[in-house]
DNA sequence: CCATCTTTGTGCACACGTTCACAAACGCAT
DNA sequence: ATGCGTTTGTGAACGTGTGCACAAAGATGG
């Protein structure tokens, strides 16, 4: 008698995303493990390594199956293995970087590229005078080029490293040429058909989120008297509100907000009308 | 007298980390309006351009504050200020990059960065050959001058470019030095203390999550032929795998797992012994 | 074979994040 | 003023992720 409610799909293979982004860095900490000849490892021991905690890490490895032995820990080699399957790198993954200008030199020339099952299958330009160069060993080759290089190599990962505004044509044209996972490193929200996986390298956001941290430290130690510039008006409720957004509209925006400073209420939260 | 339920932390002008990762998108689709003097912008439109849900986007502005006009949208200019501000980028951060190889030099170089309130306090390195030498018209300095650079130019935020095996190393040293806040490019797990910031950039890892999902777009198309080199012994229930666990331990991982495909059972989900 | 010690695997509760859906607020035309 | 169309701001439902705590599995030693 199944009770099994019957995964309509692939219910049982879903390995949370958030799972998911955390199995490299188990994978790489293991492979240190490896290196050194380490038979066995506690979640304890690995999670520490990884940075993570521990009982967030059995749970992750409970997604793969169980390949732990209580009282022991997990056998290294064996989870490097596992991981690196489920992961798809048992596998040779060809990826093509499009853009060779200072960041695309850098890619190119990075070691860790090839170290885990990925593979530069050619480095692409649109500038005549890039192409015909080379870096990292590769010639650039022209983008005339990319359909067949994509096509004839089974390429399904590009890395996009041009100026933003040809990010999105750039895009197009990989997905349309076959590929179906790209990096971006151009800051440009790129739009893709179903089934085309974005991920983003996004040096100036991460900064932004720095400085937010950065700022609200420095912000505790005064008592609170740092953000009165902060318009009690925008926190207050009913019709005050609306003449604030008019006076905004009407006058020079970012220069009234300063001007606005009145009355320095405390740290009221917002209320809402009702 | 405070009623606050005791936040473990700052909980009162708390806005959700998931929204302060958003607010740099936002930033940049306005500040793309406000260059074509846009005057105001709908949560759908301005959502659309970011590339999230417009719902989300109204609950993360209503996070800093009601700054919308209902029946209008929002005015851009005002919107580039609170955030601007909320961001902490009405003000200068000067950062050090420490590590000028391949990729020190294309983040030396690029433009995007002094853009938005960052400037490029200085460019370090240990390497006596690279000490001297220039990037982006700024001088490669010596590791030494570290601690004098941070305290004379207030310098809290660090970007670190060093190979793997400096990369504690320098980031003690940032730390000690004064900075608390640190991007790593380094494929490095940092230890800081409390009060300390890390935020990850990692290729490697944006790769490996790439192909874990075109793995799984690859293997879905095959009926389910794929996986069955997956051992049936791992999901199954009780003192079965203890055997096989210690059969790992026993022989030569790895090749083992490949040995095992013994009885290719369906996909039953894995069942806990009660 | 039993006792004891270690460590996994997971149930559970809670925190955080996302999305829907709609009343209230607003501009504008009449 | 009043009504109408538009758009915000948010309550509430839902989904995802995290961390505690502990039973059970296995190792180990007598
Ligand atoms: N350099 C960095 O450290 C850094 C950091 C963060 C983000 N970025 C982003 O990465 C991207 C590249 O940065 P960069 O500093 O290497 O710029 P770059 O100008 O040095 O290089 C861009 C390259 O793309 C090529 N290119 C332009 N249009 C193209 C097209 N349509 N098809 C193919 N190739 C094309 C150019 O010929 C050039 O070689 C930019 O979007 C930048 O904003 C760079
Ligand atoms: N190049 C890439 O595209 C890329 C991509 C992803 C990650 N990374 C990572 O970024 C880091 C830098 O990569 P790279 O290609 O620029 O390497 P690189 O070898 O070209 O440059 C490293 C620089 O760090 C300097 N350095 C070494 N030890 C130092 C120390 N203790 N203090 C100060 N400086 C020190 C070296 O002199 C060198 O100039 C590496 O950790 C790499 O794994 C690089």
């Amino acid at each position: 008698m199944r009770r099994t409610p019957v995964g309509r799909q692939t219910r049982a293979r879903g390995i949370p995303e958030a799972t998911v982004a955390r199995l490299p860095l188990y994978l790489r900490a293991l492979t240190a493990l490896s290196e050194r000849s380490v038979p066995t490892v506690s979640s304890e021991e690995l999670a520490a390594a990884a940075g993570v905690n521990s009982a967030k890490l059995r749970k992750d490895f409970s997604y793969l199956g169980s390949y732990g032995t209580r009282g022991v820990g997990y056998d290294v080699e064996y989870l490097v293995y596992q991981i690196s399957r489920e992961l798809g790198l048992t596998q040779d993954w060809p990826v093509v970087i499009v853009g060779i200008g200072n960041l695309g030199h850098a890619l190119a020339n990075y070691g860790g590229f090839a170290s885990r099952g990925f593979r530069v299958a050619a480095l692409l330009d649109a500038d005549p005078t890039v192409v015909g160069s080379s870096a990292a060993g590769l010639p650039v080759r022209h983008m005339d080029e990319l359909e067949a290089i994509v096509e004839s190599q089974h390429v399904s990962i590009g890395v996009i490293t041009t100026p933003p505004g040809a990010a999105q044509q750039v895009c197009d044209r990989l997905v349309e040429a076959g590929v179906t996972s790209i990096l971006n490193f151009a800051p440009t929200v790129l739009t893709v058909p179903d089934g085309v996986d974005v991920r983003k390298v996004d040096l100036s956001i991460e900064l932004q989120i720095l400085a937010f941290h950065e700022q609200r430290k420095a912000g505790e130690e005064p008592d609170q008297g740092r953000s009165a510039e902060e318009s009690v008006l925008d926190r207050a409720p009913g019709p005050v509100r609306a003449a604030a957004a008019k006076l905004r509209r009407a006058a020079g925006a970012a220069k009234d907000a300063k001007a606005e400073k009145a009355e320095s209420d405390s740290d009221r939260p917002a209320v809402m009308p009702a």
